[in-house]
RNA sequence: CGAGGUGUGGCUCAGUUUGGUAGAGCGCUGCGUUCGGGACGCAGAGGCCGCAGGUUCGAAUCCUGUCACCUCGACCA
């Protein structure tokens, strides 16, 4: 490719709506151009590393076994209403009409296409398992989309889909999943954790989300700083610590005025906030629930939400709260009746505490449930974990970090199956809904990611195996015609050789060209100047170490090809 | 969804308070000088001042509406 032929703008100032650097360079480096919120174009250099990022998935799934298909984006209502999620969805489903009125949906993901497509045509055990995949554009009205490729509305995506006779089956195809996933991820050249996650809209029980770790990212995730352990915060869960027993007091009632919140009434009481019970009204699809939990943690409202299979959860309005003297902020157990108590695992085990009274602004203390002051319906891990507590699985401390989740796999089991009638004859003659599990890859929130962890002042600097070029070659003044010829030549023998090279010919100074291959990433620089030309070589500048040597022109493309295998094999 | 902010040439922004008919830097075109880390001089091109309506002799500037974009927030009793 010639440098002066190719669509690769670069700017020298940030466009003023790029807040990371990811987004920002890779609009300064002339990959990318906005659309409209949360829609891009992909300008040649983009559209070069997302097809390596692509191909890499390709070569990843197909050695699994998947088998690359293609649905179509626009997808009917009907089978949305069928798996009941046409409803669930929310705002997010970006939903369209045809001519006549009929509503349609852009696919923001494809079990029910991919499940209605399954069931026609495979009716029997013998069918079984299979892995279908597509690489296609998703599409999510994202109440705020950000960050350029990190959450956009419209976005590439590989979806796979696998279909298991039975829960064993299942098991193998998730493994393979997650093993294939891992291998992506590395030769992608991503510093990435797997952690356990929440399944969220998408449902079924068993998760896994793939974490590249990048301080811009949108998630964070706890891991152990001893064993093995990552996971969402969403779903980080541990048993409760056991308690020391304590001698249950008498229950008093104390004033406690402007005390509505656990720090106002833990200073005023003068103790320690773990001592308090919050007793949180919400609304879950308009019925109206208890949650308790101890007063210095945080209420995970994801696992609640999955605890109460609800499909809209809030706090309730304080108008539905506030009746018969009960106030906000002085909110207790004692004495609610008609209204679901759920309590957080460390609650019950508490001794002595302290809750709102229901009675003006008083708490009571020294409560118990263990004496049966109050009732719980249910008890479950409710909590968001806190970084320096113990690992729930051996003797180490949480460590918080933050990561760009950039691909997720589930374990669907039979959920979409059942909805959308995907059943198989067995060997038995019985008919059975097919096990299924669905497997995400972000594509260019993937190359977004490698941008996050692998850039400096400069610019990109990209892995080998994604760069959208391998190599630039730059002629250090294009009037001495003796340097164009020899980096012409230069290019040709790294073109034959298969190189991917990029020649520099525009007509800039040395300098202009430095710029633009710092910012746009090559991992590997050739320099063709006047003094080491008359040493007989060319200068290399490799572009994540810094490192520059002179390699002897006859000897380049040799050198090149070499560095070039070793890098794609680094990782 | 709620709150705040911003819309002026391809990019970054000034001008709006105090209405008088549009500017700078970068980029772009031409000529010349320069030429190994974003050179310099000269001469140019390029703007429905987001859109619609209103006030006014006159509106980028004031008023009303509208659209787009950006940021923040997602409520802990």
């Amino acid at each position: 490719m010639k440098a002066s032929k190719m669509l690769a703008p670069t700017l020298r100032e940030v466009p003023a709506d790029a807040e990371i650097s990811s987004h920002k360079l890779m609009l300064r480096a002339g990959m990318m151009r906005k659309v409209a919120s949360g829609v891009y174009t992909y300008l040649p250099l983009a559209w070069r590393s997302i097809k390596k990022i692509e191909n890499i998935i390709r070569e990843e799934m197909d050695n699994k076994g998947g088998q690359e298909l293609l649905m179509p984006a626009v997808q009917p209502a009907e089978i949305w209403q069928e798996s009941g999620r046409w409803g669930v969805y929310g705002a997010e489903l970006w939903r369209v009409k045809d001519r006549n009125g009929r509503d349609f949906c852009l696919g923001p993901t494809h079990e029910e296409l991919i499940s209605v497509t399954f069931r026609n045509d495979v009716r029997s055990y013998k069918q079984l398992p299979q892995m279908l995949y597509q690489i296609q554009t998703k599409y999510r009205d994202e109440r705020r989309p950000r960050f350029g490729l990190m959450r956009s509305r419209e976005f590439i995506m590989k979806d796979l889909y696998s279909f298991d006779a039975d829960e064993a089956g299942l098991s193998v195809s998730y493994d393979m999943m997650y093993d294939a996933y891992s291998r992506v991820f590395s030769r992608c050249g991503l510093d990435f954790r797997p952690v356990e996650a929440d399944s969220g809209a998408i449902g079924g029980k068993g998760s896994h989300e793939f974490m590249a770790l990048a301080e811009a990212g949108e998630s964070a995730i706890l891991y152990c700083d001893t064993c093995d352990y990552a996971a969402t915060d969403e779903i980080a869960g541990r048993d409760p610590l056991p308690v020391a027993a304590e001698e249950m007091l008498a229950i008093e009632k104390v004033d406690t005025p402007n005390c509505a919140s656990v720090e106002e009434v833990a200073a005023f009481l003068n103790v320690p906030t773990n001592r308090i019970v919050k007793t949180m009204y919400y609304k879950a699809d308009e019925e109206l629930v208890v949650v308790l939990i101890r007063g210095d943690r945080t209420i995970n409202e994801i696992k609640l939400q999955g605890l109460l299979g609800c499909n809209e959860l809030m706090l309730a309005d304080n108008a539905d709260i506030e009746q018969g003297g009960s106030k906000v902020g002085y909110l207790g157990p004692i004495g609610i009746e008609g209204v679901k108590i759920y309590a957080d695992a460390e609650v019950p085990l508490m001794y002595n505490v302290i809750v709102g009274a229901n009675d003006g602004e008083r708490h009571l203390l020294n409560v118990n449930y263990q004496r049966g002051d109050f009732k719980i319906d249910q008890v479950a891990d409710l909590r968001y974990l806190e970084e320096g507590e113990q690992c729930p699985h051996c003797h180490g401390h949480l460590k918080m970090a933050r990561g760009i989740e950039v691909g997720q796999i589930f374990k669907l089991h039979t959920k979409y199956s059942e909805s959308l009638h995907v059943y198989y004859t067995g060997e038995d003659g019985v008919e059975r809904p097919v096990v299924m599990g669905c497997y995400g890859i972000g594509v260019g929130r993937t190359l977004a990611a490698v941008i996050e962890q692998s850039h400096d002042d400069d610019g990109i600097i990209w892995p080998m195996a994604v760069a959208p070029y391998q190599v630039v070659v730059i002629p250090v003044n294009d009037r001495e015609e003796e340097l164009v010829q020899a980096a012409g030549k230069v290019y040709d023998e790294l073109t034959a050789a298969g190189i991917e090279v990029v020649l520099d010919d525009r007509g800039e100074r040395a300098g202009v060209k430095f710029k633009d291959a710092d910012l746009i990433g090559y991992p590997v620089r050739v320099t063709v100047g006047a003094k080491s030309l008359a040493r007989g070589n060319v200068e290399v500048k490799i572009r994540k170490t810094g490192e520059m040597l002179e390699v002897p022109v006859a000897e380049i493309a040799g050198w090149i090809s070499d560095y070039v295998k070793a890098e794609m094999a680094a990782k």
